[in-house]
RNA sequence: GGCCCCGUCGUCUAGCGGUUAGGAUCCAUGGUUUUCAUCCAUGUUACAGGAGUUCGAUUCUCCUCGGGGUCACCA
């Protein structure tokens, strides 16, 4: 069975870059019939935070994404690590290593100077004499000195490192005896049966290290999927810094979890020249093999086009509830179907649908001048009372197509084109001159708002 | 700097020895629309450079250049 997992440190929001790839592996699970499990990297007590932590459940659940069985705590399991530390320490595959922090500075600063690479020199690898006073000792694993190790990355192919380029005896346990990244890493994939790892590919570098855990312990090596970055405009790694990274952000900015998704998930990772797909389809038709080998930069243009794609395609019901997310409450409206009909067609966003309906719904105060200056000449005036007048006269107007019947008189009656009543009309109505079709307006606003007005328009424009 | 990865339109990408190098987005133009938006049509724009292998390289190899990642008692 495949098991993936998402393994964020709680330091802070969830941002696009890991839900990309916590997507990836969510849908690889989902594609074979395996499991997605979730576990938090707080071993870091100084920089990780509950809130953090709720941060992310909460975008997993605005998203849809849900993680299979209980979620995993780093900091709840000491007594796993320890417990292999204390084996690695007994097999003689660690040993515990009394260099003060300034000697390792100090032995740092000379490599550098020798222009050396800078790693423990294992001065305590062999160590049996009498430690020195003092001093609390780290844990290090005795990783191997020379040979290759082989990284089976599934996206890049075969990667060879060799030992003595970027090995030395790395800390596995912290003078307070607190295990360190790659070590719990590795014990954890192992542990929860993870057997493809799905993450970015700054992790790339880590993965000889975890190896040589996995090694130590006689852990199976599981398959790596190494994700390209997800670079800024600058072509830097998506940071933090980088604004509009909060996926929590998009929900406010107004896009929908399928949009933001269906962007994610094209971002690196492509199916022929498919542009839509549906959750059901992503799940169906991801496969890690066809994630691209190279950086790609973060640039919204297609996931604006995907969110009016998804809320034109979004049935009325669904967006008057989504809706109610941005203080707009259209449940008693009885022209909501017109309504959302003529808006959805023009938004980007949900946040836009709303302002774009509550513009509709609210009488116009003011009239956009330029729009007033083009609309009213002539006998624009005479055409809104003779169209007003018919209105109120009507007695069934509930139909776009009603309104439509009553323009049409005034056009034939008064032998004027079309455009000479709907500009000012639209003037009247919207107080612009742009927007919905005039019919679709007026059904929505009824008898009594149109011609309100109306009366207005022509009060403040004669 | 060491090590590792990457390099097709501005952007996201297809391509896996022979293609007029395809799609999407963006942009522009035209059509539809009383207007705006939608929608439809059309168009501009790409194989980083150089060697080699081959009858033939975007595709394979090498070099150069360019970009990125990573080098902790952080994760």
């Amino acid at each position: 069975m495949v098991v993936t997992r998402f393994a964020p440190s709680p330091t802070g929001y969830l941002h696009i870059g890991g839900l990309r790839t916590a997507l990836f592996s969510y849908l690889w699970a989902k594609k074979n019939g395996g499991k997605f499990v979730l576990r938090i990297e707080d071993t870091d007590k100084a920089r990780n935070s509950e809130e953090a932590t709720q941060a992310i459940l909460k975008a997993f659940e605005w998203l849809g994404l849900e993680a299979d069985g209980e979620i995993t705590y780093q900091s709840q399991r000491d007594e796993i690590y320890a417990k292999y530390i204390k084996q690695l320490l007994d097999e003689g595959k660690a040993y515990k290593c009394y260099m003060s922090k300034e000697e390792l500075t100090e032995l740092r600063e000379t490599q550098m100077a020798n222009k050396e690479r800078t790693k423990y020199n294992g001065k305590y690898r062999d160590f049996d004499g009498t430690p020195p006073e003092g001093v609390e000792p780290v844990i290090r694993i005795k990783a191997p000195l020379t040979g290759e190790i082989l990284v089976k990355d599934g996206v890049k192919g075969n990667i060879s490192f060799q030992a003595e380029d970027i090995l030395d005896d790395f800390v596995i346990a912290r003078a307070d005896g607190a295990p360190t990244y790659n070590f719990v890493v590795a014990i954890d994939d192992y542990l929860m049966g993870i057997n493809e790892v799905i993450r970015g590919d700054d992790h790339l570098s880590n993965t000889p290290k975890q190896i040589v855990v996995y090694k130590a312990l006689g852990f199976e090596i599981p398959m790596f999927y190494h994700v390209p970055m997800i670079h800024n405009s600058a072509g830097k790694k998506l940071s933090k810094r980088d604004g509009a990274t909060d996926v929590m952000a998009y929900k406010e900015m107004g896009y929908t979890p399928q949009a933001l998704l269906n962007f994610l998930v094209r971002l690196g990772w492509s199916h022929g020249d498919q542009e839509i797909f549906s959750m059901d389809e992503m799940k169906e038709l991801f496969n890690p093999k066809d994630i691209n080998k190279s950086a790609s930069i973060y640039n919204t243009e297609k996931l604006d086009w995907l969110n009016a794609h998804y809320i034109k395609n979004t049935p009325n019901s669904e967006l008057a509830e989504l809706l109610t997310q941005y203080d707009l409450v259209l449940a008693s409206h009885d022209k909501k179907e017109i309504l959302l009909d003529e808006l959805k067609e023009r938004a980007k966003t949900l946040k836009e649908l709303a302002s774009l309906t509550k513009e509709i719904l609210e009488t116009p105060t003011t009239y956009d001048e330029k729009a007033v200056k083009k609309a009213f000449k002539g006998n624009a005036i005479e055409v809104l009372n003779t169209f007003g007048a018919k209105v109120g006269n009507a007695k069934e107007l509930h139909l776009p197509s009603d309104y439509h019947h009553l323009m049409e008189e005034v056009v034939n009656e008064m032998e004027i084109g079309f455009g000479k009543i709907g500009q000012p009309l639209r003037v009247a109505l919207l107080g612009k001159m742009s927007g919905p079709g005039l019919d679709s307006v007026m059904a929505i606003l009824g008898k009594d708002e149109t011609m309100l007005r109306i009366a207005n328009a022509i009060t403040a424009n004669s």
